[in-house]
DNA sequence: AGCACGCCGACT
DNA sequence: GTCGGCGTGCTC
């Protein structure tokens, strides 16, 4: 067994002869542990392997049935040793949290059914007429709506309660050697009345029905249920036609279907990467197989998400964070239970478990958001579905515009296929891009710096045209610094020494890293030297209140964490934007990506250096990916786009690059860079980050880190396990944060689980040092 | 992760 | 001679 939690030891149990049946691997069970009782996961039965050892019984299983496949089992494992974690949590984190705290019968609902004719159900409430009014109107109720359905009503069979009560005869397994039956298949709700459902139409409580079905009118049975209807996945009308660039990616996807294969489906902006993967998905569901897409994040990709559940129906699950606990639990369920066979999901949606997969899609492959950077275990999505996919010997295809430099390095390896959509579907040209040099600008207007004058014309004619433009800003707030122009002095944050970044609309200083905020009213004066502080640079609400005064008649709506805080709100203006009740959005990330408007003619990104600046090997691909997604945002529909991407270091090949559309050439001129210095994609990176309140403690701890792993390195033969050196210790990038110090070193090798097994786990085992902790990530964001 | 065991300084 | 600090190591 595994236990949760962050214990990397394997423990053997008994398995006592009342869970003798029950008990299989993959099943979530209690087991005490020292005093503790303890949540744990069944890994392997095997006959008792130590006399010397008297082994505890297992104390209970948490649910009837497995919570993961033999696949997901073998994955977790390899996650576990990649990324340095132990298989308990590994496992853990492979269930959602509604899964792990609700007890299974939260997917379970009170269903009532007839016992008998529904004639009979009919004539017993007119006997009982006025004498018991509720029972009489139950009893219509039930008939009503039975009579309404196009299909017999379901006549009571033999009680079947909820589940554990009733443990099978065999194991319960997750790949079952034949379909359910339909005894066995899960509820279809839309069939069956809920109970609750009853006592709202026909205004009773619970005792009236309970009497009814004492007296044998009705069946009460607690039962699996899903939403919608389970119809069999024809492609309706409307199926756009394939362009020979999609039609040929089609075929090579299909032609390798039975087996393992990575596909990097490298499309520009609207050349129909979807419209591929919803082919190679209907033709897996044809063959009886389950399909995974993975998104980079769901709130922000409803279109997506909905072109989904118009082609393959009610057996479309979707899990992501937006989702109540109840919701999650249901559609985790209706997937383990084989009802839903499509999954759309975020990043933890990878392991989701849908046996027999047939493909899995990862769109936007480049995002990273796909790799889990706060909580253990530090997964990558995409790299975990490619491992996946080995399991399952089926397809993977990894989707984007702008592929990772990473798997650009794979392709040229052999290890990955590239299939390329080079052109937009419908004959659609690519939108043309301006580029505006800020310096310029600045120099002829400097008053007008936010909105150049080529955007501000272009914006003017968008309207007058009545059409919408999209504008991007990757920065919220006001403005991100106060500074005194007098003393150089910077409001910052006190437990993250970043600058406060001031919010108008709430009258505020926010650190945008731990959400710390404190009132800040005008007038703005140093707190030193008393001198009017400077607002420098600018957020999206500073933006928002200048496009504004330009156009005071435009309808302009902001979005950014701050107006996409409430549950449902991201949906609320993308859906006013899509009926043309916004003219103008403005915002920040979240709308860079995957929006589909056909109405979108002009897109403007206001500063495109902002991420060209942060200190990270990777910022130029970063940089370079957003100007290419956001730029993709125009002339989807029939008119065509046209971008104005403003800069103050236009001759970046990031911003050049992406301005010329030439992906590929940014990549081969990038990549020759980190070739040069042997960065990923051409090795590795695991980071050891030393993490405590006290600076000095972590700052020694980091450095005996260093010399242990240098001297280490030294002893062994550094080539064969294909270590190439150490970097720092330097302060990590976010050096103070939460009041938390972080140093960090960063080891540079071509096999990270041979490295961090023979070398880099053991130092860090050795390297216990109180109030300090010891981070390990491997392919580090 | 807990929780005990155990080895060193201030107290009855 | 005892109480309690929390460093080290074990839990099937």
């Amino acid at each position: 067994m595994a236990f949760e939690g962050r214990l990397d030891h394997l423990y053997d149990y008994r398995v006592p002869a009342s869970l003798a049946t029950l008990i299989c691997v993959g099943m979530r069970v209690q087991a005490s542990l020292g005093r503790a009782t303890r949540t744990g996961y069944v890994i392997a039965l095997d006959p008792p392997a130590d006399a010397a050892i008297t082994y505890k019984d297992i104390l209970s299983v948490c649910e009837a049935e497995p919570v993961v496949t033999a696949a997901l089992l073998k994955l977790a494992q390899f996650i576990a040793e990649y990324y340095a974690s132990p298989l308990g949590s590994v496992l853990r984190s492979c269930l959602p949290a509604a899964v792990r705290h609700r007890t299974a019968s939260a997917v379970h609902v009170h269903v009532v059914r007839p016992a008998r004719p529904l004639e009979e159900l009919r004539a017993q409430a007119a006997a009982l007429g006025r004498r018991a009014p509720r029972q009489a109107g139950i009893l219509r109720q039930v008939a009503e709506f039975y009579a309404a359905l196009p299909t017999p009503p379901p006549l009571h069979r033999s009680i079947s309660p909820c589940l554990p009560a009733a443990a099978p005869a065999t194991p319960p397994s997750l790949h079952p050697s034949t379909p359910p039956s339909s005894a066995a298949a899960p509820a279809d709700s839309a069939l069956l009345m809920r109970l609750s459902e009853l006592t709202a139409r026909a205004e009773c409580q619970m005792p009236a029905v309970r009497a009814l079905e004492q007296q044998g009118w009705l069946a009460i049975s607690l039962e699996k249920h899903w939403c919608g209807e389970a119809e069999d996945s024809t492609v309706p009308a409307g199926v756009p036609s394939l362009t020979a660039a999609q039609h040929s990616a089609v075929e090579a996807i299909l032609a390798a279907r039975d087996a393992f294969r990575v596909f990097l489906l490298h499309g520009v902006t609207g050349s129909g990467k979807t419209e591929v993967y919803l082919r190679v998905i209907h033709d897996a569901l044809q063959r009886g197989k389950g399909a995974l897409v993975l998104v980079p994040e769901i709130a922000l990709t409803p279109q997506t998400v909905e072109r989904f559940r118009a082609r393959f129906g009610a057996r479309v699950a979707v899990l992501h964070s937006e989702l109540s606990e109840f919701e999650r639990c249901r559609q985790w369920w209706s997937i383990r239970d084989g009802f839903a066979r499509i999954v759309v999901g975020a990043r933890s949606a990878v392991f989701a478990p849908v046996h027999d997969l047939g493909v899995i899609v990862v769109d936007e492959e480049h995002e990273h958001t796909y790799k889990q950077a706060e909580e253990q275990p530090r997964y990558h999505a995409r790299d975990v579905a490619v491992m996946r996919t080995q399991f399952e010997a089926c397809p993977v295809i990894l989707g984007s515009a702008t592929p990772a430099l990473e798997s650009i390095h794979n392709v040229r390896k052999k290890k990955y296929t590239l299939l390329s959509l080079p052109e937009r579907v419908a004959a659609r040209a690519m939108p043309a891009i301006t580029l505006v040099d800020m310096r310029a600008e600045a120099r002829v207007a400097p008053q007008l710096s936010v909105i150049s004058r080529p955007l501000r014309s272009a914006l003017e004619d968008c309207l007058q045209q009545r059409e919408q433009a999209l504008l991007f800003l990757n920065r919220r707030g006001y403005c991100p610094i106060l500074s005194c122009p007098a003393c150089g002095f910077v409001k910052r944050c006190t437990t993250c020494a970043v600058s406060l970044t001031y919010h108008v609309t709430r009258q505020r200083l926010m650190c945008h890293l731990c959400g710390h905020h404190e009132e800040y009213r005008p007038p703005y004066v140093c707190p030193e030297c008393r001198a009017k502080l400077n607002l420098c640079g600018f957020g999206t609400q500073r933006v928002e209140k200048h496009l504004a005064y330009l156009f005071p008649h435009a309808r302009i709506a902001r979005m950014d964490r701050d107006t996409t805080s409430t549950r449902g709100s991201h949906a609320r203006i993308l859906n006013a934007f899509a009926l043309g009740e916004i003219d103008l959005l403005l915002g920040t990330q979240m709308i860079a990506k995957g929006l589909d408007f056909p109405n979108v003619t002009v897109v403007g990104v206001i500063n495109a250096d902002i991420s060209l600046h942060v200190p990270d090997f990777r910022s130029a691909e970063v940089t370079c990916q957003l100007i290419t997604q956001v730029a993709g945002r125009a002339g989807r529909g029939s008119k065509p786009g046209i971008v104005i991407v403003q800069s103050f270091t236009p001759e970046a090949p990031a911003v050049s690059m992406a301005v010329a559309g030439d992906w590929n050439g940014f990549a081969n001129a990038e990549l020759r860079l980190r070739r040069d210095v042997s960065y990923p994609p051409f090795t590795h990176f695991v980071n050891l980050i030393a993490k405590g309140r006290d600076e000095a403690a972590v700052v020694t701890t980091a450095r005996d880190l260093a010399n242990d792993l240098t001297a280490a390195m030294a002893r062994r033969d550094i080539a064969r396990h294909g270590i190439f050196g150490v970097l720092g210790p330097a302060p990590a990038p976010l050096a103070l944060a939460h009041s938390f110090h972080r140093w960090q070193l960063t080891i540079k090798t071509h096999a990270v689980r041979a490295a961090l097994a023979e070398i880099i786990l053991p130092v860090v085992r050795a390297t216990r040092v109180a109030g300090v902790e010891i981070i390990v990530d491997a392919d580090p964001i």
